[in-house]
DNA sequence: AAAGACACCTGTCCGC
DNA sequence: TGCGGACAGGTGTCTT
C-alpha cells in the first residue's frame, strides 16, 4: 500500500484528529506483527499525543514521555472512526482516544509494525541508517553521486534501497525513472550527474504531486478517513502498457522480484 | 563490503 | 465452481 506520499496522506489526516488528545486504551488484538506486539506498548496509556510525525515509511507518534513507531508495511492501514465501531478482519491494534475517537491499526499481510520506545525515534535501529528525505534539503546532488560512485546495482535498485533516499518504493522508482529517461537497469555508477539532477527533480515533483491527490489508491488506499488517492491517473508507466509520450509498447522486467516498466525506445541505457 | 536471495503474511486474480 | 500458482504498494536479515 503506501509509499512516501501515502504515508504522509494517513499522517496528515490522522494529524488533526489525535494531536492533543490523550490515549485512554490501548488494545492488541494479535500477538504479532512484523515483530512482536509487546506489552510496553501500553506504556502509551494516559500520555497525551504531542505529535505525529513521519519519517521515510515510518509514522512516529511523539508522546508526552516516549514515542510508538509505526509502518505500514504492504498492507497496512491506520484508520480513525469518532466512535467506537465493530471490529474489521485483520484489525490489530486499537487506540481510545479521550474523545472517544478510535484510531485501528489494520494490517492483512502483517508486514506492518507498532512498537514502544523511550528513547529518541530517530537514533533507533530502524531509523538510524535511513537516508536523507527526499523533500527536504538533505538531499544534495553532490553527495548523492558522490555516493553512487561506489555502486554497481541498477539505478532503480538503488533508489529505492533507503540508504541514498527514502520513500521511494515501487510505484515512484519507475515513474521518476520515466521522467528522467534513465533506463531502470543503468549501474547507478554510470548515470551521469545531470541525469542524476533531472531524476531528483523528478522524484521530488512525483512525490509532491502524489501527496497534492491524496496518494495512489491502485486497489485498496484509503487515507485515515477513508478517502482514495487519485494519482493513479497519473502515472506514466507503472501499471500501463504504451508509452505517454512515444506510443512503443511498454517493457516489463523483474528487478529485485519487483515489476519494473520502462520505455526502450525513451529511456536509454548509458 | 556489496549484491542477491529469502523471509515474513494474506488476499486477489488468472488460467486450467 | 474449484484449485493451484503467481503476484502485490516493504524491508530486515541471511547468504554468497
Amino acid at each position: 500500500m503506501p509509499e512516501l506520499p501515502e504515508v504522509e496522506t494517513v499522517k496528515r489526516a490522522l494529524s488533526p484528529h489525535i494531536e492533543g488528545k490523550s490515549i485512554v486504551h490501548l488494545k492488541c488484538f494479535h500477538t504479532t506483527l512484523r515483530y512482536p506486539l509487546t506489552d510496553d506498548l501500553q506504556q502509551a496509556v494516559g500520555q497525551k499525543i504531542v505529535s505525529l510525525k513521519r519519517r521515510s515509511k515510518y509514522l512516529i507518534m511523539e508522546l508526552e514521555k516516549g514515542y510508538l513507531l509505526l509502518h505500514l508495511g504492504m498492507s497496512g492501514r491506520l484508520y480513525w472512526q469518532p466512535t467506537s465501531t465493530p471490529l474489521q478482519k485483520h484489525d490489530h491494534v486499537e487506540w481510545t482516544l479521550n474523545d472517544q475517537c478510535i484510531v485501528r491499526f489494520q494490517d492483512p499481510r502483517r508486514f506492518g509494525l507498532v512498537l514502544w520506545t523511550d528513547k529518541p525515534p530517530y537514533a533507533h535501529r530502524l531509523l538510524a541508517h535511513l537516508g536523507p528525505e527526499p523533500l527536504s534539503d538533505e538531499w544534495q546532488l553532490e553527495t548523492f553521486y558522490a555516493a553512487l560512485q561506489k555502486v554497481n546495482t541498477p539505478i532503480k535498485t538503488a533508489l529505492m534501497h533507503g540508504k541514498f533516499v527514502v520513500g521511494v518504493g515501487n510505484i515512484y522508482a519507475n515513474e521518476a525513472l520515466f521522467a528522467s529517461h534513465i533506463h531502470p537497469l543503468t549501474p547507478a555508477l554510470k548515470v551521469t550527474k545531470l541525469q542524476l539532477e533531472h531524476l531528483m527533480h523528478a522524484v521530488k515533483r512525483i512525490l509532491q504531486s502524489a501527496i497534492a491527490s491524496g496518494g495512489t489508491t491502485l486497489k485498496d488506499f484509503t487515507s485515515s478517513d477513508g478517502s482514495k488517492g487519485y494519482f493513479q491517473t497519473q502515472l506514466n508507466v507503472y501499471k500501463q502498457t504504451i508509452c505517454s509520450t512515444c506510443s512503443h509498447t511498454l517493457t516489463t522486467i523483474k528487478l529485485g522480484g519487483r515489476h519494473t516498466t520502462f520505455c526502450e525506445n525513451c529511456q536509454l541505457i548509458n
